[in-house]
DNA sequence: TGACGTATGTTACAGTTGTAACATATACGT
DNA sequence: ACGTATATGTTACAACTGTAACATACGTCA
């Protein structure tokens, strides 16, 4: 799993809290955001799609967006990346210390907290 | 403070440990880490120095690096990004529970801990 | 049915990063 | 003084990312 850029996340948080969404629905709330046209929404759409960030599907004759890993699973990635890259920390990784974070509901951290810390790969 | 990427990561490492080197010296160290050829590890290194995130001198005629800012500074800045950009957390950050890492002394520890949890800019 | 808005397809171009090769200068040994 | 190793200068090129524009197709309203 390869880093995140923040284009990706900011797109991939919209869609956490609401999808499918299509290029038009993101581009409404993603744009002013990061004061992108919509050329530019959509071309970061579709290279995460190619890259299987996103799924595409078609509703009600125009094409929705939707993340492909849940947020909780996304983090965890995206954590244990980081604790390995910057800190050399492999194994489990504290949640605790973050809880602070309004980012995720209660389920999502008892997930995020499974994820780092039982096996590394239960799929 | 823009993310480092790996490789800047792994020369950084080299350097926190012993510095300043020659671009010799650091290829002997990470030219096998990295399986990278000479040229490669001096054009990172002439990258980052242009980016200000290595310092240049000349020792007995051979040009030497070394970082430009303290481990324990530079992973503060990572670590508030990372916790800023995937966990919207903009405060004081908890250190304890990285403790763990291996990678920083005591010593470093107390000052990336201070880092993170005094006032955001005490230069 | 023709114009207009919206969706989708295609292309562009600069900056960064990974990954080097080629060319030149300089110094040291013989 | 000359060859050889090492240091340094310059250049290259592809992938990925940021940031779009241009072109086309299709559906709806007048």
């Amino acid at each position: 799993m390869s880093q995140l850029s923040k284009s990706e996340l900011a797109i991939l948080k919209i869609l956490w809290a609401k999808a499918p969404l299509s290029a038009r629905e993101i581009q409404d709330k993603v744009g002013p955001l990061l004061d992108w046209s919509f050329s530019t929404t959509r071309t970061t759409l579709g290279r995460m799609a190619d890259k299987n960030l996103l799924k595409l599907n078609t509703k009600h004759g125009v094409r929705v967006y939707a993340p492909v890993e849940s947020k909780a699973r996304t983090l965890s990635g995206v954590m244990r990346e980081f604790f390995d890259t910057f800190f050399e920390m492999k194994g489990p990784l504290p949640t605790a210390a973050f809880h602070d974070s309004k980012l995720l509901s209660e389920e999502e951290w008892m997930e995020l907290d499974r994820l780092l810390n039982e096996s590394g790969d239960d799929d």
